[in-house]
DNA sequence: ACAGCAAATGTTAACGATAACATAACCAAG
DNA sequence: CTTGGTTATGTTATCGTTAACATTTGCTGT
């Protein structure tokens, strides 16, 4: 026999008070006193209700959510932002409602159009790049939206995040104090990841403010690049340039496929050959020869998204906010 | 200046219609013909009107929720079936509403609740071990339930699955066979693991069976077990166990961890000692040496619980569901 | 020309909570 | 024993959509 959930009201009858009472018994901040409290959760645990938040929701017009769009669920980077998010958000009794493009605008487009009909009280996007009418949308939708691990030249509304050119220039320059000259840089090709683009051109930027040749880009795929895509470019580059003496790679994982080429081909690293990733993931500072890499602190990105959005709901933060987190470089046996 | 946000109501009076026309045109199936159709989608989009899913939801009692909880973000394994289970819900309109627990039945509980409130219309979590409350909550939900990663003893609905320590058991059949004796189990000794203290079980009790010792047994610490922790546990196993001609971790992560400990100590993989991991990692098949791994293929798992989700919520299947998915061992070169 | 029926649209009430307002109960101070 | 003020609780109407039912329109066949 199917019996429908019970509701408030059912809760009240069976407590002996009004559904207002049981309303205010399920919050914290209410008035209620103590007696009563206990009297109606027992009741509602006896009878087995569950809150209803949707109901909540359309009256109380909070949702309790926040939205929030990434490339792809499976990157350690990005999870460390939704994690540093979580975090800070949980505390007031904010959700997380997350969905991953795969570095599609226009899924993006679609993602951010669906979590909008959910009514959610800001949203966090990855990247400055959307499609017009996602623009349109975040703009149109009175909450406040961030858009995270980028420096958008125009902005929606609030940034936290950083430059990926300066921060692959900040490389270039490392490498270039210790002697390499002859350095590629792999990935970045694929236009759909638009982060993994500007470290590209920020690689070629920074080579010809050097005086340095920067034609050595070897494509590596779309994204996400993965071990193997790292792997088989270098294996590309390596044909093409074989006097290339160091190859920054558009991330940790690439950089790892990058490492293992070297090592089935019997090529020392740094000694033949430096490589240099980006996103110290784990995999960088475990690797034989460990990677020098470009931390970006991305946990961070995610807790610093989630106090900018605290301040902005309690009203303590009213213009637009703009912060930089910038990227440090980690120096490690992959590069002298 | 704010107004606030246009309703069906704004949409319909600029259109010249009712409500319940404006309501129709939003949805696919509903009979309304092309041209109103086109009128109302013209006003809601000059008024940037945005449907509203919780007034929705709440008349229609159809949340277009799935929600499904998974130990943590950050692991490739958890996020493949995430992405099973997206790719197979999307096409329905079914959202997810996505939680990590940290492992942590306690967190699993507060999140499930949370979850509950929003009416899910069907949840996924991940193993069999919860709380008490956390399984009465499923099991009066009155909505699908599906257990996965693991086979319960106990099962509250639906399971989509295997057994961790039958995997376990063929690795440790296929070392023996291949002429390892001297077999080690690296992880798996955190309870709050639990797939992880199932391997290691599978572990002990495959390798009695065989009348081999199964006291070479080495912490890793708390999950998730990072390369790290494999690379120091790995440390710690050399230091005790010298003799030890075969390592089985409790993932491919620690397992690559302990793979960069032997590097560091110039010990031979596979010829001085092999390696095993779990879970077919990319990095498993690009390491040097690659991997031996099992592959409980994730994706598929997400998949096939969209799937047994999607039969249940139409009525094609009423029975509770046991879906095994038997993992593959994969033989590669940090073995013979 | 009109019954008969399908397609398109309208009307009313409800989903389950809570904001806003009203009142009852209680206690301290005069 | 009032008055004034705080605390606890109740009443009413409403959030924005849609299920259920009602009605209109348009067309087919005879």
């Amino acid at each position: 026999m199917i019996r429908k959930p019970p509701t408030m009201v059912d809760v009240a009858q069976a407590a002996g008070v009004s559904p207002m009472t049981v309303s205010r018994a399920f919050r914290q901040d209410a008035s209620v006193s103590a007696a009563t409290r206990q009297a109606v959760m027992t009741s509602a645990e006896r009878l087995g209700y569950v809150f209803d938040a949707t109901a909540s929701t359309l009256r109380s017009q909070k949702t309790h959510f926040v939205a929030m769009t990434i490339p792809a669920l499976n990157n350690a980077n990005f999870a460390a932002t939704v994690d540093g998010l979580t975090d800070g958000l949980k505390a007031r009794g904010l959700q997380i409602l997350l969905g991953a493009t795969g570095y599609d605008p226009d899924e993006e487009e679609r993602l951010i159009e669906q979590f909008l009909r959910r009514r959610p009280e800001a949203i966090v996007v990855t990247g400055g790049a959307h499609t017009a009418r996602a623009r349109r949308l975040l703009a149109n939708a009175g909450i406040p939206v961030v858009e995270t691990w980028d420096l958008p030249p125009d902005p929606i509304g609030h940034v936290v995040g950083f430059s990926n050119a300066v921060a692959v220039r900040g490389m270039v320059e490392h490498f270039a104090a210790a002697g390499y000259r002859r350095i590629a840089f792999l990935g970045g090709d694929d236009p759909q990841d638009t982060r993994g683009a500007q470290r590209r051109q920020g690689f070629v930027a920074a080579m010809q403010a050097l005086g340095l040749d920067a034609s050595r880009l070897v494509a590596a795929g779309p994204p996400p690049v993965s071990m193997q895509g790292g792997a088989a470019a270098m294996g590309r580059l390596l044909d093409s340039h074989p006097d290339t003496d160091a190859v920054i790679c558009v991330s940790d994982l690439s950089a790892f496929g990058a490492l293992t080429t070297c090592q089935r081909r019997g090529m020392a690293v740094p000694q033949h050959i430096a490589i240099a990733g980006f996103g110290d993931y784990d995999i960088a500072a475990v690797a034989v020869p460990s990677l020098t890499t470009i931390n970006p602190f991305p946990r961070r990105i995610g807790a610093e998204a989630a106090a900018l959005i605290l301040r902005v709901l309690d009203g303590a933060q009213t213009n637009t906010a703009w912060v930089e987190i910038p990227p440090a470089l980690v120096p490690r046996e992959s590069s002298r």
